[in-house]
DNA sequence: GCGACAATAGCACGATCGGTCGGTCAGTCG
DNA sequence: CGACTGACCGACCGATCGTGCTATTGTCGC
């Protein structure tokens, strides 16, 4: 990796964990060349706009959470065990500084038309497919009931997920996190029985 | 109702629409005074700095939403009625323009400290409380299981609505708000069964 | 150790940010 | 009538925004 490419992934790296914390539009070109310990040309060198710049971030997280959360998961055996995987995982993945990016941009974006947003779609679009593709395996293994609706068990830990983030990190609940377990538990219960 | 408090109502009533789509961080004085038709100094006339106008869009928000949302579930029987309506209510009130302004602050918010954020954190406490509270009144009237945790199925039940605000409004899937029935159908389920 | 080129800094721009100022004007009260 | 008030405006403040251009530095093949 060349030392271009290296400076790039830094400033992606600090960037990503800027947004999770003031938002995508929150960042500001300025802040984010301090924080990355680079000049505001420095950085226009690496990305043309801000609105590349915003792309970049997704892109790079997107790559992360891949590798963090849906990778290791694809390990697992299939069926219940991958499902058990990808919910743990993500429960990891949301515990980092700042929590999920994602759920951050979701609700900052959801209004806002232009190409950020469009990757983003694309991207929670794959995470709820995966989730019920995974959840597949499961139904094919006869782990869970034939007659169960994989979309619909993706909405549902889904929302479990955004509750987490939401009691966990805006209320600081300290039983969040078992909490999520207790009502992802009672969802593979249904699909189970 | 005085001139001046007119006024005031007719700004946040806009404020509080521009919020929902750019979030409370993305309202630019300059752009509000003109989608209100006003001055800049118009607006100061009213709010002391743009802290103060946050909090004030968070309290007329939260007051319309007693009314909207709280206030009409509580003239339904207790118990089940009363869930059901509280939940039918909230459906509604996020199909407004925008959707919940409080799930969009929510994650805005998570991670920056000062009052503003105090103020969602109490409303976000006070709406978990009044859905384990109405769940409440279902258990004394013997509607639900008596070992069920009222705060559990609150965190559920919002789980349910955060899924649906996602789906509905970032993903425009038609079917979120049939699927959040159905998922929130599941939890009475479980709560009775 | 020199030339080439990638990487980064310096600097300045127009726009816009939140916020303040002096002042106008309709209405109220005595 | 005159004194006063609340509502509002246009102009403007310093700061910061995103974004370019140009200069300087660092790195590496030869």
């Amino acid at each position: 990796m060349s030392k271009g490419e290296a400076t790039r992934e830094a400033i992606l790296d600090t960037a990503s964990r800027l947004a999770r914390s003031v938002g995508l539009g929150g960042i500001t070109i300025g802040t984010l060349a301090s924080r990355a310990e680079l000049s505001k040309s420095g950085l226009y060198a690496h990305f043309r706009s801000k609105e590349s710049l915003q792309v970049s971030i997704l892109e790079h997280t997107r790559a992360r959470f891949v590798a963090e959360v849906v990778a290791p998961a694809l390990t697992e055996p299939r069926g219940e065990p991958r499902v058990r995987a990808l919910f743990e995982n993500w429960l990891t993945w949301d515990s980092q500084p700042g929590g999920c990016l994602f759920v951050a941009a979701s609700s900052e974006l959801d209004d806002q038309p232009g190409p950020v947003r469009d990757r983003l779609v694309r991207y929670q679009q794959d995470w709820l497919d995966s989730l019920a593709e995974v959840f597949r395996t499961g139904l094919s293994e006869g782990h869970f009931l034939a007659d169960a609706d994989p979309e619909q068990f993706a909405f549902e830990v889904d929302g479990v997920m955004l509750s987490r983030h939401l009691s966990g990190r805006l209320l600081d609940d300290p039983n969040a996190v078992s909490r999520a377990r207790t009502a992802f538990e009672a969802l593979l219960d249904r699909a189970r029985a």
